[in-house]
DNA sequence: CATGAATGAGCTTTCATTCAT
DNA sequence: CATGAATGAAAGCTCATTCAT
């Protein structure tokens, strides 16, 4: 069920088969991380086979190609986002509801690089490689639908001024964590302090939940 | 007085020299575009030499090497942006300057995404290339003085909240209009609705407005 | 057994193990060639490739780097010389032995110019290969334990004077016969005359065994 | 008298010949320690020109090409060489007049490395470049001179045996002083044991001294 | 199932040299 | 006299990929 790429998938429980799924994930691991630090082009098949303990040829044997290893990386990841994201508590609360889920997205951005260089290296590419991938685009509704139920109750509520959008709240919430993370090298040297230093990214946290709130909030 | 690489500027103002500094101004461009498209790995130094119409051969005379290559054209979209910064006007009520440079900043990206693709490719490489560069450490004051300026002067008439810090403000209008851009493809793709269509800009830019004059705005 | 390159050894005895130890082989035969025509400089990969009839790609493939190949090539020539010496009759009698080992000594070098090129290339370098090899250091002893015991059994027979070190002696040998060949163009040019004529490389052993003889013998 | 360099010499005494003259002998100083340092191939001419902080072009200006500056650096270390042994005191005695030659070769090539790597380099070449200059042959005469009119006195004393060839003795000098600084580095390896510590040069001066002496005397 | 061997195009960079004042 | 600008070939090396068991 976890192996749906189109090129190879690994089936059955036995001993062999279990080595072999263990060969496809190191693969798959490592080519995370080496697309992650490296970007598409930097990052050549032979760093990522090395990395795995593994060899050129098993890329080819199990994923086809670069590209196809790619889109296999950006589903992992959007994957596993989607899951966390799912695991995460909902709180009852709106108002406390939105605030968590801030949180989450800021702390994961930051604890998951890997996930904002690939996005930015897929974006590079104009999006090239999600648009081949049929798994990418069934991960979207869950955090869109999460905001529109907050937004739905803390509207009913009389906390959230009514009309918002749950899309430009989502793209509010995940722009301002997103970035954050995303350009802290140049932002570092722009700014001349540095964005990854203890502390900072909780600043930057409570600041946006603060304005984030404020930002919606019913007019008294 | 643009011309301050190390390795090999273009004096004088006689015939020859002028033909030379067209030769270095056509590989700048030129690489601006293709590091932009390609990234720093995909950008080959063939695909620049070619689209600038000169040699291999000239890059490394003019720039020394591809990495001091991109170094100058992140100078070069630096300054760009600074100067476009410094041209536009600024307004006098603190809450039409706010909404003035956030407009400014919304469609600047969008008009030049060459600026954030290549700000992406120099944070995935660590910000490398910017720690390099004398230049690319002068930009910064201009845009966070503009900000600290509208803010005192918020605060003083008593539309803007006190307290706020002109680094967080800055930040949260460049992620918001940064991001709308920079992610334009994945979001497109993870929403199913295009994010450059007609319109799109406008929309977002009115609600980056609206939630940021919210969030900033003194208590009633 | 002679596989110990670090980098790519040849396994097995199945038809493709032995296709690829003759790949391997032409381009290091090749490469021993080149490098003594050339240089380490002037012997450039592609031309090393292409007389060894294969691709640039497989030099990589098996030796790693260029460096690499150049010790391998080291380690080569000195285990042949190494095991010429080792194949020559040992004459009992000490005066015997020491103008055998003369006359070997001066017709190996002619015969293998490759050997003497080599050895001057590596010196141009500092010795910065031979440093990097394990094997290479490994073929002293043999040489150098066998003029010791000529001088030893000829001290104690009363034809060679005591107090001869070993190293010394070598090295008179080895100087005058490689001199001879290594330097043979500029000596030609130098002093009018052809080193290399017929005759004249027996007439130098001839008078370099008078010599060594004369410089050894005991007092009477 | 000291420019007959075939492509470009300096004349009259101005100012601005004599500036042209320092540019001149500073590419050519540049050239021999280049072209000593990494052997004609590994030599180019944008190292020899900027340690003669001179430019490319320049080297052509005055020597015409890479070849021909090469002959010139040949023909420049011939001749010194040449000046440096016309200078050395020659003794009346033939014993002590041949001992100084002996110790004087022996010193020289070790305080005049790049006149080793560069005729071994020449040896490389095949003597190409020696081969087209004129000035090089001239330089031979002097030493096998000195060489023939030393044995003539001594045998004429009774001290060297009669029948020696001039040549000869002059080969047996010039390798055993040679060889020692040209294959220090493999002999270091190979023997274990640095030849260019202090002192080892004296000893092996001493014992070729010996070991020649010897060689050449008369028989009792 | 798995893997060593092979491939040819491409990479960044440096080469010796000439052009045009 | 002197020099910046330009050139095209070639350097060492890495690329993604396929072949042949």
């Amino acid at each position: 069920m976890a192996n749906t790429t189109k090129t190879k998938a690994v089936r059955g429980t036995g001993a062999r088969e279990a080595s072999a799924q263990a060969t496809r994930d190191n693969i798959l691991k490592a080519a995370t991380r080496i697309f992650a630090r490296y970007g598409y082009d930097g990052g050549s098949i032979e760093k990522i086979s090395s990395l795995a303990k593994s060899h050129d040829r098993m890329i080819y044997y199990y994923f086809g190609s670069k590209e196809q290893l790619f889109i296999a990386v950006l589903e992992g990841i959007y994957q596993r986002m989607d899951e966390a994201e799912a695991k995460a508590p909902v709180r009852a609360d709106p108002i406390e509801a939105l605030t968590a889920l801030i949180r989450f997205k800021v702390a994961y951005y930051r604890r998951h690089p890997e996930f904002v260089t690939l996005l930015n290296t897929e974006n590079l590419h104009k999006g090239r490689h999600v648009a081949k991938s049929a798994k990418a685009r069934e991960f979207s509704s869950n955090a869109l639908d999460l905001i529109a139920d907050i937004l739905r109750r803390g509207e009913a509520q009389g906390c959230f001024r009514p009309g918002l959008r749950p899309r430009d709240v989502y793209l509010l919430i995940v722009s301002t964590s997103y970035f954050f993370t995303s350009n802290r090298f140049t932002l570092s040297a722009f700014l001349g302090e540095p964005l990854d230093g203890p502390g900072a990214l909780e600043e930057w946290a409570d600041f946006v939940v603060d304005c984030v709130l404020r930002a919606l909030r019913a007019q008294d």
